[in-house]
DNA sequence: GTTCCCCCTTACGCGAACGTCAACTCGCCC
DNA sequence: GGGCGAGTTGACGTTCGCGTAAGGGGGAAC
């Protein structure tokens, strides 16, 4: 199980983003590199979990939702209450996306509508022209 | 076409937003009640208009996009020039929107499956204590 | 040895999206 | 005519998510 380890400048290039930014997520306790001596290393689960935080920073959710997020893909310390907090906030996240992909599917339809009647009044536009 | 104007008031009760963020989206050109007087009122165009805003919003759109959606909901005044970078421009966010729901789609199902790990675990340490 | 280059920490700055507070206007009620 | 309730315009404050110097360590290349 070779943990290919990253140097910061490595996983930026990997993922377009900046040192400043893979830092404050490490502040933010987002993630957890490695350290050999001062410098960073990135292993397979930072990639992993980096890649949870940009993808749910697509869908608009708060570095600290993500956070709360990340920690259920964690093999962390466990006791039933903890565990079960987590469940529910990942739970209560679910519903969230669930209604969002709802939403977005009907604004998807209605922008599609909208585009075609764009369209339509360019053509009269430009057959009065 | 009773066009029931609302005090800035009943919109806020309405959309559970504040007076101070309705007069932000005017001063940023997303919203345009009339004026009687100082005071503002809300047409049926505002209503719907805000509702787009909100919508966005919870997509993870910033306002400046979100009044560019708007430009396309407009009977504003078209010609041709505006009219096609206004179409550009809502084709970009369609294709935004189209791929935000596809990865929604994928996100929900692993969460699904995380939630499903999570409860078993949760089982094996109840069954231990 | 010193010049790069990459990385580090500390810290202040910035734009977005509002919250909050002060001071004013206007209609209305008693 | 004094007060109040709703609305108005500034202006400054706040939180989030980083950007951007400023200053320092350490190795490897010349």
């Amino acid at each position: 199980m070779s943990d290919d380890l990253l140097t910061i400048r490595q996983m930026c290039d990997a993922f377009e983003v900046t040192p400043r930014t893979l830092r404050f997520y490490e502040a933010r306790e987002l993630l957890f590199p490695q350290r050999r001596g001062q410098h960073r290393l990135y292993g397979r689960s930072d990639r992993a979990r980096l890649t949870l935080i940009l993808r749910g920073k697509r869908f608009g959710f708060s570095l600290e939702q993500i956070r709360q997020l990340l920690e259920l893909y964690d093999p962390a310390e466990r006791n039933i209450t903890q565990t079960e907090a987590t469940l529910a906030t990942a739970r209560d996240r679910l519903a969230d996306m669930e209604r969002q992909h709802r939403e977005l599917g009907e604004a998807i339809a209605e922008l599609r509508q909208q585009i075609a009647e764009g369209e339509a009044s360019l053509q009269n536009l430009k057959s009065d022209a």
